[in-house]
DNA sequence: GATCTTATTTAGACCTATCTAAACATATAT
DNA sequence: ATATATGTTTAGATAGGTCTAAATAAGATC
């Protein structure tokens, strides 16, 4: 039937789609190979062979696209990847700041019927952590984002954070994952989902202040974009 | 510090670990070949390699044997794979029959966080699932098996189910992993832990008869010599 | 103890995933 | 338009885990 994926495959799937979410269009080597943390000549030999097998379509030169194949192996690690996330952080009484890289060796590992006992133990939700959307069961549908970024808000306005993503494009414009430490100092300034912030100024340089009751704190711009906001 | 183990590497020393408790002394390459469902060719380079990292002691056509590291990782496994099981049962609701596969996966893949909170949320057991001893978290030491097996007891006696194997010695003299319709169908006899059955007699070939709110079942020497039990 | 049988190892091959160094293509700047 | 810089692919190598076919050692039988 369909073709196998490797553990590695679905990660390269994952990613693609993911990278894609970003920055529409083909997906490069360059940012694939520091996603993965791996080569540039690494990724090139990989997207042949994933092309070879259906899962994407891939030039030469120019980059990697989805098909309907590998979208749908995407979607399905990436729900096992935030249906783990959230019931290790309500399960197991895990910090949401330590769970990513649990869920990212997991998400390859369970299988079907102990994914829907995760997910019904968690109320069959839509959303995980941070509001990130869960893609349904049968692969079909992804609830949309309803977000803004916190980047894009302007001084005086108020929002509510909704979700810190764990991959966002870091400074040198490469995807990367953000890492434990960094989640947690997001978390001790009170840069957590459903708190309040206000943004105060934006500075040069897209730099952005704001302020909430652990104070006032300045964020570059390569983090204000990946912190998912609602206006009130 | 410590040799690094893959996961394929630590499915041999777990199972080296399991026969050698079956079958004292030296273990066999080909009983290995059996119980990890691979040629033997591929088995001796394997032990050629775990003798070379240090896991074990390796002379040729002679067997192997676990050295301190090679127990170690067997028993972190071990751990792992007997935590994960009576997690799936006690809270995710799967039925005793289901979680071997399962726990034979992710075993190599939960990280120690994890399993610390796994065993915290059951107490810190000292028994899996029917009995099976789980190795402590130091893996120093695993409780001793007070049980007898049932193809051990005469007619008359009546026992106590304490546990019924994953792995045992199948009619070639061969070490086989019980699969979940063979369990499911002893679940469906009544030889299920906690349960009582009666020897009604002892019959040519070891083969056995018992009898309990079921019926009476007649098993094959090498299914009793399977279940562990203590008399009453 | 010579012979037959069975267990084990050796030889040689393949596939996956990765790397570095070198070649080449595309995009950018002068 | 040419030169330069950057991104990408090719070539060739390595390591892990597996296989089949063939050689050889150990154990059993007579
Ligand atoms: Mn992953
Ligand atoms: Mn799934
Ligand atoms: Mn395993
Ligand atoms: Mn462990």
């Amino acid at each position: 039937m369909r073709e196998h994926a490797s553990d590695v495959m679905q990660d390269y799937l994952k990613n693609i789609y993911l990278i894609n979410r970003e920055n529409e269009g083909q997906v490069s080597t360059s940012d694939l190979a520091m996603k993965m943390g791996v080569s540039a000549p690494t990724v090139t030999s990989m997207l042949v062979k994933l092309g070879d097998k259906g899962f994407i379509t891939y030039e030469k030169y120019k980059g990697a696209k989805l098909n309907t194949e590998g979208e749908a192996i995407a979607l399905e690690i990436l729900r096992h990847h935030r249906l783990i996330e959230r019931y290790l952080v309500e399960f197991l009484g895990y910090d949401w700041s330590e769970v990513h890289e649990e869920a990212d060796v997991l998400e390859h590992h369970i299988s079907e019927e102990l994914e829907r006992r995760i997910a019904n133990a968690l109320g069959n939700p839509k959303y995980g952590l941070y509001g990130a959307p869960i893609p349904s069961e049968d692969l079909t549908s992804i609830a949309k984002d309803e977000t803004t970024k916190l980047g894009e808000h302007s001084a005086g306005e108020i929002v509510v954070i909704e979700r810190v993503k764990e991959n966002y494009i870091g400074s040198e414009n490469a995807p990367r994952t953000r890492d434990s430490e960094e989640l947690q100092y997001l978390a001790e300034i009170g840069i957590i989902p459903g708190k309040q912030v206000k943004i105060e100024s934006v500075a040069p340089f897209g730099m952005i202040k704001v302020s909430n009751e652990k104070g006032e704190h300045s964020l570059p711009k390569e983090v204000s974009m990946s912190i998912h906001v609602r206006e009130i």
